[in-house]
DNA sequence: CTGTTAGCGCTTTCAG
DNA sequence: CTGAAAGCGCTAACAG
């Protein structure tokens, strides 16, 4: 009762709500939805009026309630299997910047790579709370992400683990010409005896940029020893391990090509280890150009991938498919592009 | 017409709403939202009965609605200045973990280092679409936040850049007793001309951390010389400037404590382009132990800050915070620790 | 223990 | 061009 008058003017009994606005601008809520929603058939009179209002009371609309009734929560999903992370993370605030200029909100999922989290937590970004999602490098079975399409939520795939299921919105980078250039680059220092650190296998990234390491020797004429490809899990290391592997071989090469940063940056350790310099002893190549690869002494040549911009290209596909526009490209392949920088130089003698 | 049965069993028009379960476990829906809610009067047999639909649907109940009717989302707003970043990744890796185990989720919201940006992201949290948030390393004033506060929505800080608000839930890491640690490292190893390349001025991290860098030069009686101390703004570029600055004085330190691994870093670089050989000719020791402390060569000594379990504190605060439970301790300072690797050693002769 | 009944804040026909 | 009214899916009293 003498809890006084907290329903008059301005501070709200808690933040205003479109009522609220609709009464102090002496209209409907109905116009000032439409104001809001920037619909054509408002007087630009009302529109001023009501903006007026919306900006004075710091206004903003809630968007839960804006998803129960239109079905759309301005809310996108984002699963990925890590954070913290020199590759992932790029790649996130490039899908974050992106849809913070629509004005759209991102509900982090981070998997820690374990399948049926990513799943569960993909159920849940369905229900109504978020407009579709962007996964990136999912642990789904192409069976199973068709399977997700099938129930209509709109989602697009960035990174793939394995090759890209048709039908499927994904973004990829150009991995087997990145590797190509690579590959190019140390022949053309004069390397003739390349080792490379591949991936894990049965990855697409695996498998593509093995192509471009292939096709890159094929051009040179030279054929590959398959002794000069050791398979990793992308990691630090497993890196230095597969370095090892490759420099105790009898004839070692003089030049690593790891196919991410971790395991050139995991060579490079084992080339320190065995008093190897580089790039005097020992040259090394990286690929996707993150972080670390300026860091690292000496600072490592490597491969870019646009991860930024492969966060905001999937941003990009998922919005159109979200607004049911037509999407003619469903696959987005983004150029890469060789670095060179301090750890790459013609073999000795 | 011909449209038929949609209306039907399981495979609903869309996704199954709490109705459609009510309806299939024939309960109404109040009590399946009760079940949902873990209410203790339900029947066990009854909530057993409900709880077999909702599996077999796949159900899970839609937060917009709930936070609509409810007033709880069960999703939290979470700013941080930049997402893909060694030092902000594991704290919001932590926290997403810790939300996670909560079933809750997180919006994210990158401010790119804007204050601007930041107030109105805050803002729009705020409305009703998060049931509080998680503020990393905020643009905003003490005086803004108690403003923000005053407005009635829970909020958190973690890793404050301003000495932490009275009153303000508030979790940061031991500073001084780290930089303590640091410094003490170093005068054990007989180091006795030691330089700092603090962090940006006025930041409550640059305060603290000069603060035990002082106590522990005092405590081995040497008489800090102003000119050994340089400030920077975090980052590798400026650290390599500061160390140059220090390296060029007519008495040089022996070592160098930079206030975060990038500085630290940067120290590293200017080492280096001077044929400096770290560290037998300088000793180098960071703060923070990010990742890249990890990857340099040599590998950095730094005072580690428990990031993730920063992030986690942030939540466990924040959540309490919401659920209205009393709050002893709205000041949570977290210890650090140093972690010795190869940047440092006694000084040469 | 369970069902009924109001809304939560917003969008959206449908009438003026 | 604008208002009235009907929900969106869910929770929360309030009765039984």
């Amino acid at each position: 009762m003498a809890q006084a008058d907290t329903q008059r003017e301005p501070p709200f009994r808690g933040r205003a709500t479109i009522r609220d606005i609709a009464d102090l601008a002496g209209v409907s809520i109905a116009t000032v939805s439409r104001v809001l929603n920037d619909r054509p058939d408002v007087a630009p009179e009302t529109r001023e009026n009501v903006l007026q209002v919306v900006r004075e009371q710091g206004f903003s609309t809630n968007r839960g309630a804006r998803g129960l009734s239109s079905g759309r929560t301005g809310m996108i999903g984002l699963t990925l299997p890590l954070v913290a992370d020199a590759y992932f993370g790029p790649m996130l605030s490039g899908a974050s910047e992106a849809l913070y200029e629509r004005d759209m909100r991102i509900v982090l999922a981070p998997t820690f790579h374990d399948h049926d989290r990513e799943m569960s937590l993909l159920d849940r970004l369905m229900r109504g709370t978020t407009d579709g999602a962007i996964l990136m490098l999912p642990e789904e079975s192409a069976d199973e992400l068709r399977m997700l399409q099938r129930q209509g939520f709109p989602f697009v795939v960035v990174d793939p683990r394995e090759a890209p299921p048709e039908g499927i919105a994904c973004v990829a980078a150009m991995h087997a010409s990145g590797a190509k250039q690579a590959t190019e680059h140390l022949l053309e220092l004069g390397h003739r005896r390349i080792g490379a650190i591949a991936g894990a296998q049965g990855w697409y990234a695996t498998e593509e940029r093995l192509l471009g390491f292939r096709a890159a020797l094929a051009g040179a004429g030279i054929l590959l020893d398959p002794e000069l490809i050791v398979y990793s899990d992308w990691r630090i290391p497993q890196g230095t391990q597969a370095a090892e592997q490759l420099l105790s071989l009898p004839d070692p090469p003089t030049a690593i090509f790891g196919f991410n940063d971790n395991v050139a940056i995991g060579a490079l350790h084992a080339a320190h280890a065995r008093g190897l310099s580089v790039p005097d002893d020992l040259s090394v190549v990286g690929f996707d150009d993150t972080e670390p690869a300026k860091i690292v002494t000496p600072q490592l040549t490597s491969v870019r991938q646009p991860l930024a911009e492969m966060g905001r290209m999937g941003v990009s596909l998922l919005v159109r498919l979200i607004e049911g526009q037509r999407v003619d490209a469903l696959r987005v392949e983004l150029a890469t592009k060789l670095v060179v920088r301090d750890s790459t130089a013609p073999p000795r003698a």
